[in-house]
DNA sequence: CGCACACGTTGACTTGGATCAAAGGGGCTC
DNA sequence: GAGCCCCTTTGATCCAAGTCAACGTGTGCG
């Protein structure tokens, strides 16, 4: 067993990187391929990149070149204005895509930071795109997952453009509990990894309106908060939230 | 040449139907193809469909099975949630395509309604992606086509997260004008399609607002309005109202 | 281990855009 | 070509969320 290391020289860094053994497959661009096909995607994910907390994965303007699945951890994407103003787009979790914006114009149009210490799978674009030729199932897959991120655009400019600000918070909090829970993770317990003012730039609100919604979620014993600490109480009532009302 | 005819019965709908002479081949699917690639998406061209204006080109819930290039006339694609609030996710025009939303679920998850009378070009999604595999040419257009749906859509979440009325409005109208412009036509002149409420959906303000804001460009000689009838007088003083004001 | 600083909460006041209301204007139909 | 209906404009009032301010709190750094 030792000498097998002598003979054919695996690095950790290598068997690291395969999709064949991580186990994020079911989330993550691995989905529906048989086991053949998930070894070829092996080769394309080159490489992986770890970043600690705050550090940028990739800025606007940036040439863009690959795109990247969240290994583990958490990040934004954000888009800045030229007098400042920001505007938090998405939060991407575990086996979630990031950088599909660059393709368009091959420049990134946004900035992607790690709000915890975290690492990511580098995808070559045009790797990709080659593969994407050759495998049915994985093309079609790929362009599932660009399709989502259209549809999941087009739920937060309905929430942007027609909730009141409750609402907007309670569509968020379903959201990450549903997507924890998809992780395998408690549906009803979990940390927020953005701060209150990252929060409202993501719903179009200030950071104190987010801070009072809390509040007053915590006052109607909807959920129990405690700075980046969520425990969600009462499901369907926050959901009740926000089918009723409308845009005053 | 005269027996070709005779030979292979080329019928006036099949030539109507044929990307190889239509004349929005720069701004559509056959951007950067081959003479001979286009000849080939042709054939997966299959149909055409007019809508009178108002009619529906799909809604959310019936089955997807193929995209749309518009090839005449002006669509509105909107969401609607259970308790009747509707938010409009976009306006389309000539060479734009419709129904990408649909390829995540393989259900519309939104509706796509004609603002006046209107011509697409049906594309079976599932030869799309049997061409794509073959030309690596459209593969790539494609995704840069998807890709700028979503920097799109981040723009739309800047509007609507950070910008006041106003400069929702001038950043509305500056987008119209670029894309006519791109079309051949006026960039200053143009007849609006939709109501001040569609307008509204889209930019998350009430009809009213819209119809107060236009009456502001009017007094301050940025625009010349009369119903859907509009002149942009003055652009770069557009362009000013957006980059200024920190949102309220 | 303690101090600093970024993050979060809460209160008082302001305001932009929503709401309610009412009165033109255009264009399509019959 | 008359009438109707939808679209649009404009005014008066209201309210949700923004702003400004001050005070907690937790955590990470030296």
């Amino acid at each position: 067993m030792p000498n097998r290391k002598v003979v054919q020289p695996i690095t950790l860094s290598v068997i690291k990187t395969a999709c064949s053994n991580c186990n994020l497959q079911e989330l993550c661009l691995p989905l529906g391929l048989s086991h053949e096909e998930v070894e070829k995607l092996d080769e394309l994910v080159s490489t992986r990149r770890r970043l600690k907390r705050g550090e940028h994965l990739y800025r606007a303007g940036e040439a863009f070149s690959a795109i990247y699945a969240v290994r583990s951890g958490f990040f934004k994407t954000d888009v800045l204005l030229e007098d400042g103003r920001e505007q938090v787009t998405g939060f991407q979790m575990t086996g979630e895509l990031l950088g599909l914006d660059g393709i368009s114009t091959e420049l990134h149009s946004c900035n992607s930071v790690a709000l915890e210490d975290s690492e990511v799978c580098t995808i070559p674009f045009s790797h990709l795109e080659g593969l994407s030729r050759e495998i049915q199932t994985l093309q079609h897959h790929f362009h599932k997952v660009m399709s989502r991120e259209i549809v999941r655009d087009h739920g937060v400019m309905m929430l942007l453009g027609t909730m009141r600000a409750e609402e907007r918070l309670a569509a968020f909090l379903l959201n990450l509990s549903q997507r924890f829970t998809a992780r395998g993770y408690s549906p009803a317990e979990f940390y927020l990894r953005m701060t209150r003012e990252e929060i409202g730039s993501y719903l179009g609100l200030k950071l104190e309106t987010v801070s009072r919604a809390f509040s007053r979620f915590q006052e109607e014993g909807l959920i129990a908060v405690q700075q980046k600490h969520v425990r969600i109480l009462n499901t369907p009532g926050l959901k009740r939230l926000m089918n009723h009302h409308s845009h005053g």
